[in-house]
DNA sequence: TTTTGAGTTGTTCGA
DNA sequence: GTCGAACAACTCAAA
């Protein structure tokens, strides 16, 4: 007796076996399934995924296995450009549907599209699903059916009449189709070989799904409370940290959205600005999916014409955390040991690379793509065009953060400096943030050389203001 | 079509 | 030390 057709379940960003539309509609079917995840680096425009992300998609991909196993089933690991393959193991397992979560960035769209295509053409159904926002962009629009540009009125948009349904549980028992060849997961190479680099993000992180629910469980009870008067504090843990979880699709929107609301929290001020936290992903998402270039070019297309003067060594300084201002190197230090900066000091320190260095925000926008486990499309591009000021809805371009107020106002005691820059942890009060400041005594009570322990400024704020809002009035009447 | 109110996250200066 | 104004108009979204 030949075996039933089975249908293809393609994991993508959406890593996780609660509330995951494509995973439910295809064990509604009664098909036996098989689980699939490519690793794709070559589509066309695809956008690789950085030396951090790979690492946490190594450990995701690890966790969701052993879940799937732990239902019976197994996960099938290919690589390779997905147009080519979904197909071929379309026709290789006989399945008579593939059934994916949908993603939002242009060469995506554009490679599933095709997949649709090419599916079908084979007779074999391919239907897609809402596994990832809470608003998928085009179902959003201001009243003449434009798409929104600003953040307030698209976020009283989504509140008033999109709230998300309540999350599905997991299936409750799963039928598999036998499993055709993959690779390895370690084949896939995803974590640093030589040298191995990521201690630091092995002791800050857990991937993986239970991780994530765990984590959403512990904020929603307790520090969503207080978010709005912690979450600027990046020496304290007030933020939930579940930016990589959500970005892999660990966790969905709706689940936040739900398990807030469950602990009370969306009458609390700190529960609603963290769901406009949320809001502001889904905003993201929306300005990326109608101006798909978003990572690529300014928005705004003044700005076209500024002239970045930023060189490459200022850069370098900058990635390697060796600004001379504590807490932007405190940040950029975070980043390089964890894989992740605090939302605040990421504001700082993108600040100071474009408004004190001039260096174009697409810089930035790849370091932070390569370094960070959150890293994503939408977020990443949305946020340094907002900070450059070139963006929809942006900071107006007079808005240049002091890297020294910055510090003493969000890290009043200096914590978060001392923890991430140990050759200036034995200063106290007000010289953490600004060691040139301080008396020659004071600096060798706390055993610190300027300039060969920890680097004098690189540049002088002040003047590099007024260079900032010189070079910006230049382009400001531009078109 | 025109009008109107509003717009994430800051800094500096002068009273 | 604290407070309000200036920064620069401009675009968006809704009435």
């Amino acid at each position: 007796m030949t075996s039933p057709a089975p249908v293809l379940l393609w994991f993508r960003q959406d890593l996780r076996l609660a509330d995951n539309p494509a995973l439910l509609a295809a064990a509604a079917t009664g098909a036996p399934l098989v689980a699939l995840y490519v690793l794709d680096d070559v589509s066309p425009g695809a956008w690789r995924r950085g030396a951090a992300s790979r690492w946490w998609l190594h450990h995701s991909l690890a966790s969701l296995a052993r879940d799937i196993e732990a239902l019976g089933g197994s996960l099938v690991l290919k690589q390779g450009d997905a147009s080519q393959v979904i197909p071929a193991l379309a026709r290789q397992t006989g399945a008579r549907a593939v059934f994916w979560n949908r993603r939002y960035e242009a060469w995506a769209r554009r490679r599933d599209e095709a997949i649709k295509v090419s599916l079908k053409q084979d007779g074999v159904e391919a239907r897609s699903f809402n596994g990832s926002l809470i608003v998928e962009p085009w179902t959003i629009a201001t009243k003449t059916g434009a798409p929104y540009k600003v953040f307030t009125p698209f976020w009283r948009s989504l509140q008033a009449g999109h709230e998300p349904s309540e999350p599905a549980g997991r299936p409750g028992r799963l039928n598999w189709a036998p499993a055709p060849q993959g690779d390895a997961l370690d084949a896939l190479k995803l974590r640093p070989a030589k040298p191995d680099w990521a201690g630091g993000l092995r002791d800050s992180w857990t991937p993986g799904e239970a991780s994530a629910q765990a984590r959403l469980e512990a904020f929603a009870a307790s520090r969503a409370r207080a978010y709005a008067d912690t979450r600027n504090l990046p020496a304290q843990p007030g933020t939930s940290r579940l930016s990589p979880h959500l970005h892999f699709g660990e966790i969905s929107p709706r689940q936040v959205w739900h398990a807030v609301r469950a602990a009370g929290q969306d009458a609390t001020e700190g529960g609603r600005t963290y769901l406009s936290e949320i809001g502001w992903r889904e905003f993201s998402y929306n300005l990326l999916y109608h101006f798909p270039d978003l990572p690529d070019a300014n928005f705004q297309a003044r700005f076209d014409k500024f002239a970045w003067t930023g060189r490459k060594e200022q850069l370098t300084a900058w990635q390697n955390g060796l600004t001379g201002y504590p807490i932007v190197d405190a940040g950029m230090r975070e980043l390089w040991h964890t894989g992740w900066m605090h939302n605040r000091v990421r504001m700082i320190a993108a600040s100071f690379l474009i408004k004190d260095l001039l260096v174009d925000w697409r810089q930035g926008q790849a370091w932070f793509w390569d370094t960070l486990v959150d890293a994503d499309l939408a977020s990443n591009a949305a946020s340094w065009q907002w900070t450059a000021g070139s963006g929809a809805d942006a900071a107006p371009y007079f808005r240049i953060f002091n890297p020294v107020s910055q510090g003493e106002k969000f890290d009043p005691d200096g914590d978060y400096v001392r923890k991430w820059i140990p050759e200036l942890a034995g200063l106290r009060g007000k010289a953490i943030h600004a060691p040139w400041t301080a008396d020659r005594a004071t600096l060798a009570r706390a055993g610190v050389r300027l300039g060969t322990d920890y680097p004098m400024p690189i540049i002088d704020h002040a003047e590099a203001r007024k260079a900032a809002l010189a070079a910006f009035e230049t382009i400001k009447d531009a078109a």
